[in-house]
DNA sequence: CCCTGATTCGC
DNA sequence: GCGAATCAGG
């Protein structure tokens, strides 16, 4: 694969996006993350963020630039030679929407207390713990207490992504035990969260 | 161990 | 110019 136009404006785009760049070159395909960084240097956008260059010291400011521009009015006159850079400061978008909750049997696994809906309009109809075998739910609590408490952040590919606890408190995390391969969750939780539909016809309630 | 970006340096 | 290897860090 070769730096093509298109590539390089993927990886320009993505890289503003504060994406990682393992990302975009899983994004890109055909390269490394090695690769991808060593193509944002090679296009002087390593800078992100703080940037906050080292300003010289403290004993002299030196203001300057350093090109002294003496005549010469190149009608470029505008281009600034430090970029906005200012605004920008954290980008790393958290991975869009919380983690893909899957559509079988998810949420209501620890708040006993009855929909509390934090700033919920009507969400969409979900499966209650009702709906989970009892022998099920109860090892889901047993996890729990295993949990690595994983805040949205540190979660990974492979890590549980398992809701716990109460989005709205500070009793909420992330189950973060090793995710069994290909899914999203711990083995534990992939048991509670795919179910076969065998097992899920009439359990009624 | 997982992951980050930064640098080096042979190609 | 390219990117693997390596470094330095979280």
């Amino acid at each position: 694969m070769s730096w093509t136009d298109e590539r390089v404006e993927t990886l320009k785009k993505m890289w503003a996006e504060g994406q990682s760049a393992s990302q975009i070159a899983k994004e890109l395909g055909g390269v490394t993350r090695n690769a991808v960084i060593g193509k944002v240097h090679r296009l002087g956008l390593s800078n992100r963020v703080g940037a906050a260059d080292p300003a010289p010291a403290s004993a002299s400011p030196a203001p300057e630039p350093e090109a002294a521009p003496v005549d010469e009015a190149p009608a470029r006159a505008a281009a600034p030679a430090v970029e906005p850079a200012a605004p920008r400061v954290e980008p790393r978008p958290a991975p869009a929407a919380a983690p893909r909750v899957e559509p079988a049997a998810v949420p209501a696994v620890t708040p006993l207390r009855k929909a509390i809906i934090p700033a919920g309009q009507p969400l969409p109809p979900q499966p209650s713990a009702n709906e989970i075998s009892p022998e099920a739910l109860a090892s889901v609590r047993e996890i729990e207490k295993k949990a690595r408490k994983l805040s949205l952040m540190e979660l990974t590919e492979r890590t549980c992504k398992w809701p716990i606890g109460d989005p709205a408190t500070d009793h909420f995390w992330f189950c973060g035990l090793p995710s069994v391969a290909g899914k999203p969750y711990c083995e534990a939780h992939v048991g509670v969260a795919f179910q076969p539909m065998s097992a899920r016809r009439d359990r009624r309630r």
